[in-house]
DNA sequence: CTGAAAGCGCTTACAG
DNA sequence: CTGAAAGCGCTTACAG
């Protein structure tokens, strides 16, 4: 390995102090003009370039957020990180990433990777089966600040960013009912996912909102499959009195639902309107598609994740206000 | 910010020198069974988490591949960041990811942050407009090895793996021959990207192999709108001789030439055969759909670069072969 | 305005 | 088998 440039090599030729030339180069006042002239020409002549690890190591401060996610082929996730990177990038933060591939296992041997690294903070999305969380514990014991995006963690009292799915679901099924519908079913994730109930709550809401009585009868849970959502949709169609509005959890239940109404009940597909979560692309090309859909902004969840990040970092007695900080960003309802 | 653990501190409650505790921890066989024990044991109870930054700091090594691609919202670098993160974590090195955005100032600033923090190695997936690999040269001057992945630099002899463009073009135009196609159309990307080229260059070849003639007229080019497609598709759909295969250079430009093809030449859709790259999700859902598509396997180039890139930062002295590799991972064709 | 000195937390050749 | 010592490249209070 070549060796690098240091301040004591130019502190040589140029007959100073490693001292001097550290405050030069810092620009430092006290430094004489002439002085850091002289340094900043040396050092760009020969190329210098800090070496920034020694720095973090010696101002135990590493510059680097620890961000961990489930999977970056998740559309979602990506913009999220795109919000934080565009924030972290400003004030000359790294950020360090890790995917957990949803595998718990990972997940706390990554989260050790990053204690072990001395990220200043790290920034969670958690795994759909995350429920135990010491190793997250162990971070805040060590110093580094917690905060969950996108996934909030069951049992801990934590700082939390995320979108709010129980306005979209709102959104989303009163769109339905100012259509006309008075039947409306909801599609819905797995019980066990919190946002699964938040929009369960949303959609509650909604028709009692506009004094529409709750009927479990509309509600049917999917694991994500094509089949589960069949067999749902299989359920609702032959209801006494079939829903004529649908409100899924995302675009992929949509898809297969219509799908399936293409092939079983050809002739209710101009019935029946769909709303759901999501902006798949290539919407353009299909011939029937959701009539409108809750867009989430995971970027402005990513930006206003990374503020409060900087802050916890930077606030040595991080205030109890934003610790435990809850925020929600709205969403928007496009129609397709 | 609190202090944590250090081998100082265990190394004073259990009366050894730090040395010793560093070896034990270290697993040092010069050291006693049982001390190593004692000090393992401490350290667990305390909770102790070394210092990474420390040592890599100490070890001039820093353990990190620093990984600049273009943008995280395009599939194919994300299947490629998989690549890499697998053979890497598996070595205990880290991923310093940032984006380009396809800017060349970001991309240089990029550079230089990995500079700055001294990562062992360097992946990069170059922007579109990238021609100034001065930074790139800079990165190899302070001993950094860097490594091209996807977009292949154009002036400079340097270490590349991509997937094998010219072999996918040839497969997806020698499946369009077998289907007894004569009339076969190439819409492809701009000229100035070295992978239109390529595909170009196996298309070509492909109609060679099968001795019908290379046809100009057949050749359009696009930069990717949805606008230039059809007046591509236009121009094709007008010749005395219009093509009845037509190969293009990705997916979202046959999406694009279908749905023109609806638009405007209903009575041809059925007879013209569509192939192109890549793998989009999603197709189940389309009625009219390329009929084979060249999917490309990035996972396995960032596989490949990360192996790569271990052995450029292992040997010190970096042989030539694996200085200049250039390594093509061959395509497979699938039929929609 | 400049410099000598200490120290961040580790590792490692060397001595014993 | 263990420890004293040097040193990685920087920053920063302190002295002058």
């Amino acid at each position: 390995m070549k060796k690098g440039i240091t301040l004591k090599d130019i502190a040589r030729k140029l007959n100073m102090s490693v001292s001097t030339v550290s405050k030069s180069l810092n620009n430092d006042q006290a430094i004489s003009t002439l002085t850091r002239e002289r340094v900043r020409e040396l050092a760009d002549k020969w190329n210098y370039v800090a070496n920034e690890s020694a720095r973090h190591f010696k101002l135990n401060r590493s510059f680097t957020i620890g961000l961990i996610i489930p999977d970056l082929q998740d559309h979602f996730f990506v913009k999220a990180i795109n919000g934080i990177e565009a924030i972290a990038g400003k004030e000359n933060y790294n950020i360090l990433l890790a995917q957990s591939h949803e595998n718990t296992c990972k997940e706390e041997s990554v989260v050790n990777m990053m204690i072990r690294n001395r990220v200043d903070g790290l920034i969670a999305a958690i795994t759909k089966n995350t429920t135990d969380m010491t190793v997250f514990e162990k971070c805040r014991t060590v110093g580094i600040p917690v905060l969950y995006i996108v996934r909030e963690p069951l049992k801990e009292h934590a700082c939390f960013v995320s979108v709010n799915n129980v306005e979209g679901a709102f959104k989303a099924t009163r769109f339905l009912i100012k259509k006309g519908h008075r039947r409306i079913a909801y599609i819905m994730g797995p019980q066990t996912m919190p946002i699964s109930m938040a929009r369960l709550e949303g959609y509650k809401q909604a028709l009692e909102n506009s004094a529409i009585a709750f009927d479990s009868e509309l509600v049917q849970e999917v694991n994500f499959t094509e089949e589960e959502t069949e067999k749902a949709m299989l359920a609702l169609m032959k209801l006494e009195q079939p829903p004529t509005g649908i409100f899924t959890f995302k675009n992929d239940i949509t898809l297969d639902a219509i799908s399936f109404l293409k092939r079983k009940y050809p002739e209710r597909l101009d019935k029946i309107d769909f709303t759901d979560f999501g902006n798949l692309p290539l919407f353009k090309y299909l011939d029937y598609k959701p009539v409108a859909s809750v867009v989430e902004d995971f970027y402005e969840v990513g930006r206003q994740a990374a503020v409060l990040m900087l802050q916890m970092i930077n606030e040595n007695k991080t205030s109890e206000e934003v610790k435990y900080s809850n925020i929600k960003i709205p969403c928007k309802l496009i129609t397709n």
